[in-house]
DNA sequence: CATCCCCAAGATGTGTACATCATGGGGCGT
DNA sequence: ACGCCCCATGATGTACACATCTTGGGGATG
């Protein structure tokens, strides 16, 4: 395997484990063992390291360690208000056609949305989550909006985990599978500019219910 | 010094010599020659080669060196498009509020414009737009926004000072100290949305001359 | 018994030798 | 003379030993 294939396996794997709390925030990832894990010395491992801290996932600390970083409620609101803003973005400036295959991952999403709903898991949604982002992300036509779009996602991804855990996980799976569906609605009439705002609404709204459940905002714990 | 401090110092270093021109796009930036010039070996340099690759000044190809990249019109047009937009937002999204050594930086700047007019020059062009830059980059509340406007800037500056090299350099300047002004009347003003749009505006112009200039759009060169 | 100091342990940062890879030019065959 | 093959060369990628730094705990001291 080439050497760029092998870093974004590392990366893509130490992401996710990031993301979906495998490695929840304050965990510390030692080199040494991530190297002997993956089989690999500790030279492409901290070069792995080394972008997730560029991108803000995790904080070297010489002599201490590096250690998964948290997002403070203020952070948080400055991602999500950007998000907001592209989101909407991506339905107006060059958006992809829509094909009929597009119109089948849409569906396809959709049901697995159903199955989710019957069998609810924090950790499955998660991942269909994830999935469904990806999904939008192939409908953008600017790179550039899109490589952006994917470094705020990740950025917070994890926070969000972790605090619909504490919410009504019922309640938020019905709310994204709402989502998707109108999407895949506004999808089926080629409308873009609609899907950013259907987008855009359910992350201003999905934000809403977080603040609810953030650390600060009720008395008692 | 501390090790963050030095990579942060040859970060900057290499990312100016980049977006200065003194490495146009193609040239090769050797580990063991940067590593002697900064008296360190190999290892804090590639850290920082890792760190431009990621945001994609610069591609290194094992085998052949790491190389200073170059920027196609799809991907100049789609930056600065979304470029536009974020100038917009950082009007409307939170703005920090005008205090008088923000009146009296922005006066400070115009006056640069000046002595920029009177001696022209794209070298000494190209570090007063990076200083404005910088100066606008401070008006932003939203941290996230900021940094994603920071990496588009220098994502394509190299660019844009190579091409206004064959531009008439000094409608160019007349241009930017155009904005300059307007940008520091709005700012005397306290309106922030104005200094936004005002913003947008010579984004989008600068870029519509930038295209005139770009190759392929001549029959004959 | 509380407090302070010191250092042992373990982590990341750096230096260096070696592995791997792409490339261009010289030599051999036709 | 032309073309193909091979490898010397020099570049990045990897492994490992060592330097540097932070932290927490043990022991001397009041």
């Amino acid at each position: 395997m080439s050497a760029e294939a092998r870093h974004q396996r590392l990366y893509s794997e130490l992401r996710g484990r990031i993301c979906l709390l495998d490695y929840p925030p304050g965990t510390k990832l030692g080199e040494e063992s991530l190297a002997s894990e993956f089989g690999v010395s500790r030279t492409p491992v901290r070069r792995v390291l080394a972008r997730l801290a560029d991108e803000g996932l995790v904080e070297a600390r010489h002599g201490v360690g590096t250690l998964v970083t948290d997002v403070d409620a203020r952070e948080l609101g400055e991602v999500y208000a950007l998000r907001e803003e592209l989101a909407q973005l991506s339905g107006t400036m060059t958006p992809r056609p829509v094909t009929q295959s597009v119109l089948d991952e849409a569906r396809g999403l959709v049901a697995e949305g159903e199955r989710l709903a019957e069998a609810p898991d924090a950790r499955a949604f998660a991942r269909l989550n994830m999935a469904y982002f990806d999904f939008t992300q192939r409908l953008i036509g600017n790179e550039a909006l899109a490589e952006v779009s994917e470094r705020l996602y990740f950025r917070t991804a994890r926070i969000w985990l972790k605090t619909i855990s504490a919410l009504d996980l019922g309640r938020e799976i019905e709310a994204f599978r709402e989502e998707m569906r109108q999407v895949a609605g506004a999808l089926a009439s080629g409308d873009m500019t609609a899907v950013g705002m259907i987008r855009r609404a359910h992350i201003s709204m999905s934000f809403h219910r977080l603040k609810a459940a953030l650390p600060g905002s009720r008395p008692a714990n």
